[in-house]
DNA sequence: ACCCTGTATGCAATCGATTTCGGACCGTAC
DNA sequence: GTACGGTCCGAAATCGATTGCATACAGGGT
């Protein structure tokens, strides 16, 4: 008919007017041909896609499940869709898929991959790419951010440790190439000296990533060494599972023998066994509010906070308790 | 320059001939400008756009995390990207979801939404739309699909129940709107008439989804009448979780006082107290094969199973055991 | 009857890449 | 020198929707 006209019609934008008649008859031909216009050729011409590009570390990880479902249903709501990307924390697979989602024409990428390197969100923000990073933040102050205060939530956890009687105090560490993991650790120490717990490097272990396996293998050298803990933070549930899995190999009693912390509060935690005491994110929010950040920036719209910090709240469960008595 | 000759030069088209120079001049020009094709643009002409929609009906059921992370993980490889749909076991938000993958000009859908009613497929059927069903399949033969033999595997929990020597086992049955909460229940029931177990209706309730909380619940009300089994089979492992969670409450022991078996080995069954006993499913490659078929029907290559059946495997832990003597 | 204003619609360019068709150019053979 | 064949490259159409500009038509005023 007029393809212009069935645009106006269509897409209803103020400005152009449409005789009744016309609209009508419109409306009823795209009706009767279930006419779907498509997101391609809209995408290319208006140069938006109305998708979103989101980069995790790894989905099976259930404190990103969460997250990415946050994400996805608060950018669904608002119209966009979510491309996923899983980049199993290799700076490679995550350089690939940057230039993918921008060669696919995302308006706008969340980062929850707190590997990538610095230099490489320096670039996006160079060309002011638009871009939310997700539990990680970096030095410049004006990148958009929604995290927690990891540095806060470690000392309380100390704090917890210390108020229940322990000394020892060990933590497992994150990989210290990512904020979560620097931020965690930096909380531990700052913990440790205000309440003059023992303060012995041997209680300090960096695992190799935030997993079971590595939680496992780094509570194995703790215990190996010369200083025993009656306490170990752990840097997230995955590694303090990996521990209480190591733990229950070795017929050691949680928290008879070790009381352990998690960090996360991913959902099977209040149902190990022994229930896991841990920091609660706001797992589910952190998604919401991270795509809305992002689809505010990407429409203009105003940005009160730069730098969204959520709350977060120590859950207090059986995996901890008043140490044995010496 | 010349963009027909620029994209000649670029996609390397044989049937094309270039001179070497103007080969070299164009792929300096391109690397010198950074030059990337829009994929947008390109799909537009092609009318393909190597992405696959996929959807799911819950990205924090650790069972979908796994295939996810398997199906992303092979189409990458294979040049495609995927578009993650969350539909909460909502029909409409399927339905919506459907829509707007098509839109899009995803090029085939990988389906692992059990709910999603069968005259939607049939529709998608019958316009040629390519598409896979992940963990679910429909009475069409001809539909590809990727699954388990749900019925064989459940079979063999109540072989392995009943040669432990438990009489009354009772079954947690998925939401009876699902294929697999349908096949996992005609096996419970063609295994306690195999084996002559005891056979009183009360042994059976089906759970109103595959989530802890109805899991919870199913159980209690199974516990409240009067038949009280010694084993239950759960329709997955999420319900089997919620059900250790209520006998843990109530003080109930397992295996001691109740032997509990579940079904997909999601990744954190193993460190469950007790760690429970479940059917092995081969999550990831669930999630590669699906996508690899979907993608080889994409690009017309030959396909040998349209119906692709996995192998489980009964792995069994410390949540069942011979029962108590009576 | 004419002009003018405004509304409603058609025309054509545009987004960025691909692809068919045909033209230009070069070399060789008669 | 002309004809012919082959190689290489440019012109233009195309994918499907949007939009500024031009135009046509209706209606009202004089």
């Amino acid at each position: 008919m007029h393809p212009s006209t069935v645009s106006r019609v269509l897409t209803g934008h103020a400005g152009s007017t449409i005789r009744p008649a016309t609209r009508q008859r419109v409306l009823a031909a795209s009706d009767r041909l279930g006419y779907r216009p498509s997101a391609l050729a809209r995408s290319l011409r208006l140069q938006r896609t109305l998708t979103l590009g989101m980069i995790v570390p790894d989905i099976t990880n259930p404190f990103f499940s969460s997250i990415i479902k946050g994400a996805e249903d608060a950018a669904r709501q608002r119209g966009y869709n979510l491309i996923l990307c899983n980049s199993d924390d290799e700076p490679q697979r995550e350089a690939t898929y940057l230039r993918v989602l921008r060669d696919r024409h995302v308006d706008g990428l969340l980062i929850a991959s707190s590997q990538m390197a610095d230099d490489t969100i320096a670039e996006l923000r160079e060309e002011a790419f638009p871009f939310v990073l997700l539990n990680r933040a970096t030095q410049n102050a004006e990148d958009l951010a929604v995290v927690v205060n990891n540095h806060a939530a470690a000392v309380e956890v100390v704090a917890h440790l210390a108020a229940l009687g322990h000394r020892r105090v060990g933590h497992i560490a994150g990989p210290q190439n990512t904020t979560t993991g620097v931020d965690r650790r930096e909380g531990y120490r700052a913990g440790v000296l205000a309440y003059g717990l023992a303060d012995e490097p041997e209680l300090l272990v960096d695992a190799t990533a935030f997993s079971e396996e590595a939680g496992d293998r780094a509570l194995e050298m703790m215990l190996a060494g010369p200083a025993q803990p009656t306490a170990v933070f752990a840097a997230n549930d995955l590694i303090a599972i990996g521990m209480l899995q190591r733990l229950r190999q070795i017929g050691a009693h949680v928290p008879g023998d070790l009381s352990i912390v998690g960090f996360n509060d991913i959902p099977l935690a209040g149902l190990l066994e022994p229930a896991l005491t841990t920091v609660g994110v706001p797992q589910l929010e952190m998604g919401v509010a991270s795509a809305n950040l992002l689809i505010d920036r990407l429409e203009g719209r105003p940005i009160d906070k730069v730098r969204l910090t959520l709350p977060t709240e120590l859950i207090v469960r059986a995996s901890s308790a008043a140490p044995a008595a010496p």
